[in-house]
RNA sequence: CGGGGCGUAGCGCAGCCCGGUAGCGCACUUGAAUGGGGUUCAAGAGGUCGCCGGUUCAAAUCCGGCCGCCCCGACCA
């Protein structure tokens, strides 16, 4: 495949365009900022949305709709809150062909409007824990967007909960992380991600402590792929959530919000691309085998036709390519750039001999596949592939996460992968220092990569890097 | 808001310095050949050269003003 695209570092931004566009992922929008998400990049959005919803489900929450527009006075009612996303709000001054006499705030986010549902739903202790979750699209002006990873519209899931004590809303935030976040990340996607606190710079506007999935793009840079916070009682005493206890007092909530968007799909494409386009793990590709007839002939159709439907039958998303008024160099690139994880040829050639070639896309890797044994090739491809991704990408991280003791060192290793260093040896100032050098604190942890429970406890490490 | 750059066909660009019939690649339409890694040939359609003004016999090109957009930094899932 000569030279189609190339994912060298200093052509990475040039890399991720041409991917958006040759892939059909998709485009921007006539405003400024805004994204069209064309079918095919829709379609892998939906399998991430499919799974991630139903990890959260399975911990336990139900999904709801709030509305769009949020009253400003709403707001206005938790001040950090306010001041960390007022430079961003999009704000309806008129409607209905005339001045509002109250504006009101295109969501940057649903805490305040959440808060104002919670403190309704909630009554008694026998209420708790709401654990409330919902898929909408979110406005945010920013400065500068970049399709996908920080578009000013983007679609995302936000999940909400109000919990009786500090420990359980605590329990929650941290298992969202885990069962929700880095399962999926892990076992869906093939991303390893680092998971663990953001130090107080870095926390969400509001929060008392946020959590965070950082992951690593082939360009040695983080994306924030997914986080979670703990609300302690900021947004339960701003909006009167409150509850009776067992014994009778009443009672503010401590609540947790948490986040993951189409973002993730940027990053799926940073983490897997290669020169050839798209790579995706077979989990999440919406095709996960193509059968491309070769050339025109009726033998041939009609043994790829039954083919795909022998696949379909075994549970494989596939698609029959036989689109033969289409060169051939042409198909097979273009079902590469698309990412689709295995490519089964029927060609007159191997069908002389009772085979057709089996293509991973991880690997180019070609073999032969006897007729009657394609979808037991097919499903056995699809493991073997979701596996070596994921392996392939965890050899990527610690190839490029140095470990270092002195600031210096840090902000120099993060101008090519990650770096871990002792978080005593950084700390608020040495936060500072690293910005200069367009570094950042990505996250904190243990020094066995869990979470820690405080900023505070000893021997934690800060994981720095560049960051989208 | 600081620092760079760009506005010419749907997209990507050349032409501008040195004024003289509006060009190239991709995509599109038609026809033919080709067909195992982005096929080839032929024909065709498509333009208010960002806008306003000036200089000139003549402006995409020179001069003045305006507008818009992009990239790098500050903000961020």
């Amino acid at each position: 495949m000569p030279g189609v695209i190339t994912s060298q570092r200093e052509d990475f931004p040039q890399w991720y365009q041409d991917v958006l566009a040759k892939a059909e992922l998709a485009d921007n929008g006539p405003v400024r900022g805004t994204m069209v998400i064309r079918p095919y990049g829709y379609a892998i959005w939906e399998r991430i949305q499919g799974e991630i919803d139903r990890r959260i489900k399975q911990a336990g929450a139900e999904n709801v709709y709030l509305p769009l527009f949020i009253p400003e006075s709403y707001l206005r009612k938790e001040a950090e809150h306010v001041e960390g996303f007022s430079p961003e709000l999009a704000v309806v001054t008129h409607a209905g062909g005339k001045e509002l006499e109250e504006p009101v705030v295109v969501r940057p986010t649903s805490e305040t409007l959440f808060g104002e549902v919670m403190a309704k739903w909630v009554q008694s202790y026998r209420d708790l824990p709401l654990l409330l979750n919902q898929w909408a699209n979110v406005v945010r002006w920013e400065l500068r967007p970049r399709v996908f990873l920080r578009t000013t519209e983007f679609l995302w899931q936000e999940g909400h909960t109000a919990h009786a004590t500090r420990e359980d809303a605590a329990e929650y935030a941290l298992r969202i992380l885990h069962d929700v976040y880095r399962d999926f990340f892990v076992n869906v996607l093939a991303l390893p991600v680092f998971i663990g606190r953001k130090t107080r710079k870095e926390r969400f506007a509001g929060a008392v402590n946020t959590l965070a999935c950082e992951g690593m793009m082939r360009d040695g840079k983080a994306l924030q792929v997914a986080t979670s916070h703990e609300l302690g009682q900021t947004f339960a005493r701003a909006f009167d959530i409150t509850y009776t206890s067992e014994n009778g007092t009443l009672e503010h909530c401590w609540t947790t919000s948490w986040g993951s968007s189409t973002r993730i799909v940027g990053g799926l494409i940073m983490a897997h691309g290669d020169d050839g386009g798209l790579r995706l793990p077979p989990r999440v590709a919406p095709v996960q085998a193509v059968v491309l007839l070769v050339r025109d002939d009726a033998d041939g159709a009609e043994v790829a036709r039954r083919l795909a439907e022998e696949l379909g039958a075994a549970g494989v998303r596939v698609r029959l390519d036989s689109d033969v008024a289409s060169s051939y160099g042409r198909r097979v690139t273009d079902w590469e750039l698309k990412g689709v994880p295995v490519r089964i040829e029927v060609g007159p050639r191997e069908l002389a001999e009772g085979k057709v070639t089996l293509v991973r896309r991880d690997t180019g890797e070609r073999s032969g596949v006897a007729l009657d044994g394609v979808a037991a090739a097919v499903t056995e491809a699809l493991g073997r592939m979701q596996n070596d991704m994921l392996a392939e990408a965890e050899a990527f991280v610690r190839e490029h996460t140095a470990e270092v003791t002195g600031l210096s060192d840090a902000a120099d290793a993060a101008q090519a992968g990650f770096a871990r260093i002792p978080w005593a040896a950084v700390g608020e100032s040495g936060e500072e220092e690293l910005a200069r050098h367009g570094v950042s604190v990505r996250c904190l942890q243990r020094p066995d990569g869990s979470v820690p429970a405080s900023e505070d406890e000893p021997d934690i490490v800060a994981i720095v890097a560049k960051a989208y």
